[in-house]
RNA sequence: CGGGGUGUAGCGUAGCCCGGUCAUCGCGCCUCGUUUGGGACGAGGAGGUCGCAGGUUCGAAUCCUGCCACCCCGACCA
């Protein structure tokens, strides 16, 4: 592990790197655009796993598992979706290779394996457990189907950044079939719901919940349900999104249900999916200069204990202290690691700590033991303070529970600074420019007006906000009627 | 796919213009000793087909040609 870590005023693009590699979370793969996220980082993904499948799971899914590989043929059935993903798509076209006749040491696809129909590595599962759900349903009495995936996916993006886009990517993908669009309405919006509590209770991230505009709506979704957060540099990231497919997909695999008065209909369908993309939102979101930072409620470590000694008299004392507060601390569920390797000093543990964002540091050494106390450093505010050994165990739970509010409540007011209502576009341009954040605008609700603003300015809709207002005003680029706001923004 | 850049030890690099004791330095790694309350210090040591393949030359990290890889900017990105 390296030392610093690059001024984020000075490149944010090169300090969102660094930390990430760093603070060994990640790395970039040997194979083009992919990543490696390394042990460290892939407990922070687990973290987020379990919590979201457990929500899940109380809302009444079921884990299963479909093919990595989608038949060109039930790939391009849902026309929209196929063309939405069509340029970007890994695509396998043969089984077999042999020994160049050419150059013994190299192998090449053995023409005589070419696959009769090619087979797309799946950049998102809805055509192949459409098919898949075809077989599963006759009647009303099959649904609803609430069904959800942890797999990986490709997207062969152009240009790729660790965690936030990869040509590889970790996620959960869920794929509902329901009998009533009402039904499948209210899904999309529960599982968005879900994904909001989640980022903001257990990221510490503040999200704004809206529907986004018919061009940025996933390809083959009749609505597309958001959540937009925004990042330290002032850019948005989409966190998650939950979409309403309506009989799309029913559709194009034809699969139809019988209703109790005997009558066919066609199903109505839901997806909803988020990425280790939040990974991402999580480092951009919180982190400094010294390293990340975790809210406690997602860190694997909670809290690291780091004994400061002389000989090995010294530290076997400490140690028994240490082992105690250990103890302590895991019989209140707070997971904490005791670092008694003598291979490094103390200030080299401190800085890898901090740079791995652990929440909460416990120093001990002689001067500590003589007192009855031990130094308590905090991660997110990087103060340090001396408190009693006794009843440490309370003391630490309520202070993981006061860091994981206020970073919630730190993010939270920038993002809240950063959303500025405009009234013409001088004014837009000028505020994207200096200012950054989410644009709080009126807009004529056409795509050709979007793609304009987009055009002239590299910012998008981001979403249209469930809980703005319903409100007159005048599109804030071709001064068209309007009646509510929508947020605009550059994003990742 | 366009425009620009870079490939030298695990990482970051000097050297390239002007071919010849130039393979440099820092971090990291190993050994020994002293250390340990914020990234220790000293001494010693290991580690390199200078991206790959040709060419020019008595001689190539350095010049020429081709190829490959990666990075940045754009196009692209539910």
């Amino acid at each position: 592990m390296g030392k610093g870590l690059t001024k984020r005023s000075e490149n944010y693009s090169k300090w969102y790197n660094e930390l990430v590699v760093k603070a060994d979370l990640a790395e970039n793969s040997a194979v083009r655009g992919c990543m490696v996220i390394k042990p460290y980082g892939y407990a922070i993904w687990e973290k987020m796993q379990a919590e979201l499948d457990k929500k899940f799971k109380e809302t009444g899914h079921q884990n299963a598992y479909f093919p990595l590989f989608v038949p060109k043929s039930l790939f391009e059935a849902e026309e929209k979706n196929a063309e939405g993903f069509a340029k970007e798509c890994a695509v396998v076209t043969h089984y077999r290779l042999k020994t160049d006749p050419n150059d013994s040491s190299k192998l090449i696809a053995d023409p005589e394996a070419k696959l009769e129909e090619e087979l797309i590595v799946r950049p998102t599962s809805e055509a192949i457990i459409w098919n898949t759900y075809k077989g599963w349903i006759q009647s009303y009495r099959d649904l609803p189907i609430l069904v959800n995936q942890w797999a990986n996916v490709v997207r062969w993006e152009m240009r790729t950044r660790l965690f936030l886009r990869t040509a590889e990517f970790l996620w959960q993908e869920g794929h509902t079939a329901h009998a009533s669009k009402g039904e499948a309405i209210a899904e999309t919006a529960q599982m968005n719901e879900i994904y909001a509590n989640f980022v903001q209770d257990f990221m510490a991230i503040p999200v704004i919940q809206g529907r986004k505009t018919e061009s940025e709506r996933f390809a083959g979704a009749d609505d597309t349900y958001c959540i937009e957060a925004l990042m330290q540099d002032g850019k948005a990231l989409q966190a998650g999104t939950s979409h309403f497919l309506g009989q799309n997909f029913a559709k194009a695999f034809d699969v139809k249900y019988a209703t109790k008065e005997g009558k066919q209909e066609y199903v109505w369908a839901t997806s909803w999916g988020v990425s280790t993309r939040l990974m991402g939102a999580l480092i951009m979101t919180h982190s400094d200069d010294q390293g990340l930072v975790l809210p406690p409620n997602l860190a694997p470590i909670q809290v690291v204990i780091v004994p400061i000694y002389k000989g090995e008299d010294q530290l076997a004392l400490i140690s028994e202290k240490a082992n105690d507060i250990v103890n302590k601390l895991r019989a209140k569920g707070i997971t904490v690691k005791f670092d008694n390797r003598d291979t490094h000093r103390p200030g080299a543990k401190f800085a890898q700590y901090e740079l791995q964002g652990i929440p909460l540091r416990i120093a001990i050494g002689p001067k500590d033991l003589e007192k009855g106390q031990v130094e308590l450093a905090r991660r997110d505010t990087l103060s340090k303070e001396s408190i009693p050994q006794a009843g440490i165990e309370n003391y630490i739970q309520n202070l993981l529970k006061e860091i994981q509010d206020s970073l919630y409540t730190k993010a939270l007011i920038y993002r809240d600074t950063h959303i500025t209502e405009v009234e013409n576009f001088e004014s837009f341009k000028e505020v994207l420019e200096n200012k950054g954040g989410f644009i709080s605008a009126h807009w004529d609700g056409t795509t050709e007006t979007e793609e304009k603003i987009k055009t002239l300015t590299k910012a998008t809709i981001r979403c249209i906000p469930f809980d703005f207002p319903e409100e007159e005003g005048k599109c804030v680029f071709t001064g068209k009627p309007s009646n509510k706001r929508v947020l605009f923004a550059k994003a990742y």
